[in-house]
DNA sequence: GACCTCTGTCATAGC
DNA sequence: TTGCTATGACAGAGG
């Protein structure tokens, strides 16, 4: 560069005026020991007083702004400068590219020394730094308000389903969890399950979504199996095997009904809602067809199916009128009267003469299951079949929630993405605000530094011209007043 | 006929 | 061990 002690004299002066400089913003104190440079006190040192006052005065300033705004630079935007100190100053100034458009520092008689010798990454005192650096805890609190409650997708997601469970009530849990209401553990089972019924189209349409059941179709939606029935469309050995001693129960069919007349399904009831009954079932067992008479109060969704009346496998009904009719087996009334196939469990039931719906198969609780199996003495095709209908029942309702919850996570995650635009668009708009506010300031600042310059003195009582001097800051970090003819000389 | 969507089923893991 | 639930993967049906 140059001869250092004359040319490049680091700006560490025996000025007592200066010492606050050090100050800055509370930041490191600057050193004032070198030697062969000092400055003097001058009359004109109450000036600099006032003139360090008024910069301490908008130093604090800035730091109050930016404690104000640094909070957002730990979110999603990355620091705008990295934070390094400038030991002669003690100060960090941020700084990019457009803030010191249209503050023209060199016209204030510093001649682009403080862009010159401030790099961008050291405007801005140390005090500020900390502040315009960290803080992301605080970030949330700095949100935009529409977005305070913002939460990492899974927290935000875990608490969306509490809620959806909470805003469902009764109707459903998406987890599978029952919802007490005081009664039995028994009770809330069969309720969950027959929630699932009214909510899904599983519940055990096995085979077909359609609405199979519905006020207007009522009767007609009865599915009816002929036990007697002829024609059974496929021959399956060890069913057809079995088909010589189907339906052959305990021999007191009254117990099953007695049974599960106490199990409170949370079935509900629509007028003329088709007869359940199935066919073994003795005609007089009225508290089995209340049970399944229901579901369809609730409005039907498109596609959706009501189980209760699509399962069952033998329909003579306590009606009357179609007991022993033998209607067809293997086309059920669909919607609004089309007909639809009878699905492949609800033909195996029928050729293996169940004794009992599929919808209980299914739903009822593994006890209640269990306890019903008692009733009847089932052979081993006859099991096997009831135990494969009930895993896939099961299945078909798991696999129907988890595509559910699947899309309401979808849904939900896309609802927080927009979230997440709409709050990264305010942080954008206020970062912007801050940095057009902090331009000005430094702006300001620079002004002030110029003056502050223009009032230090050499130990001759000199002024330091601006055309002979200026700050520039080395590797080190230190500030130092330069001879301009050496840094030109060094350039 | 290719493609997409919906649905049921199976296999598997975890509780 | 058994039963249930969740979920990925696959296949078939239908648009």
């Amino acid at each position: 560069m140059c001869s250092a002690a004359n040319c490049m004299l680091p700006l560490r002066k025996n000025c007592e005026g200066l010492a606050n400089l050090g100050r800055l913003n509370g930041g490191a104190s600057m050193s004032i020991s070198a030697t062969g440079f000092r400055m003097h006190r001058h009359p004109q040192d109450s000036e600099m007083d006032f003139t360090w006052q008024e910069l301490m005065a908008i130093t604090e300033l800035q730091d109050l702004e930016v404690q104000n705004d640094s909070q957002y630079e730990n979110g999603p935007y990355p620091p705008m400068e990295p934070a390094v100190s400038v030991g002669g100053f003690g100060m960090n100034q941020s700084h990019t590219g457009a803030l010191t458009q249209g503050c023209d520092v060199t016209s204030g008689g510093y001649e682009g020394s403080y862009h010159e010798v401030m790099p961008p990454c050291q405007r801005l005192g140390p005090g500020m730094d900390p502040h315009y650096a960290h803080s992301g805890s605080q970030l949330a609190s700095r949100l935009h308000p529409n977005t305070q409650s913002l939460q990492p997708p899974l927290m935000s997601f875990l608490e969306h389903m509490n809620l959806m469970s909470a805003s469902h009530g009764l109707e459903k849990d998406s987890f599978g969890h029952s919802h007490s209401t005081g009664l039995g553990p028994s009770h809330s089972k069969q309720q969950h399950a027959a929630i699932d019924d009214m909510e899904s189209d599983s519940g055990l349409s096995l085979g077909s979504s359609p609405p199979l059941a519905s006020p207007e179709n009522g009767v007609t939606s009865v599915t009816t199996y002929a036990c007697t029935e002829p024609g059974v469309p496929y021959a399956e050995d060890e069913m057809e095997a079995s088909m010589g001693e189907h339906c052959r129960m305990t021999g007191d069919s009254h117990v099953y009904p007695m049974d599960f007349h106490h199990h409170h399904h949370p079935v509900n009831h629509y007028p003329g809602a088709p007869s359940t009954s199935y066919f073994p079932m003795a005609p007089s067992l009225p508290p089995i067809h209340q049970q399944h008479q229901s579901h369809s109060v609730y409005p039907l969704k498109q596609q959706q199916i009501l189980p209760s009346t699509a399962l069952h496998l033998n329909s003579p009904g306590t009606s009357g009128s179609r007991a022993g009719s033998c209607t067809s087996s293997y086309i059920r009334p669909k919607g609004h009267g089309a007909l639809t196939p009878l699905s492949r469990d609800e033909r195996r039931a029928s050729a293996l003469k169940i004794p009992f719906p599929l919808e209980k198969i299914v739903n009822l609780p593994v006890d209640d299951f269990n306890e019903l199996l008692t009733h009847y003495t089932l052979n081993e095709p006859q099991l096997a079949l009831v135990r494969d209908i009930r895993r896939r029942g099961k299945n078909k309702v798991a696999a129907q929630n988890c595509r559910k919850r699947k899309l309401e996570n979808i849904v939900h995650l896309e609802g927080e993405l927009g979230q997440l635009r709409t709050q990264r668009e305010h942080l954008a708009r206020e970062r912007l605000d801050f940095q057009r506010g902090l331009a000005t300031i430094k702006c300001r600042l620079s002004e002030l530094y110029a003056k502050v310059f223009s009032q230090l003195r050499d130990e001759e009582g000199h002024p330091y011209s601006l055309e002979d001097y200026a700050l520039q800051q080395t590797n080190d970090g230190n500030m130092y007043l330069v001879a301009r003819n050496a840094s030109l000389d060094a350039e």
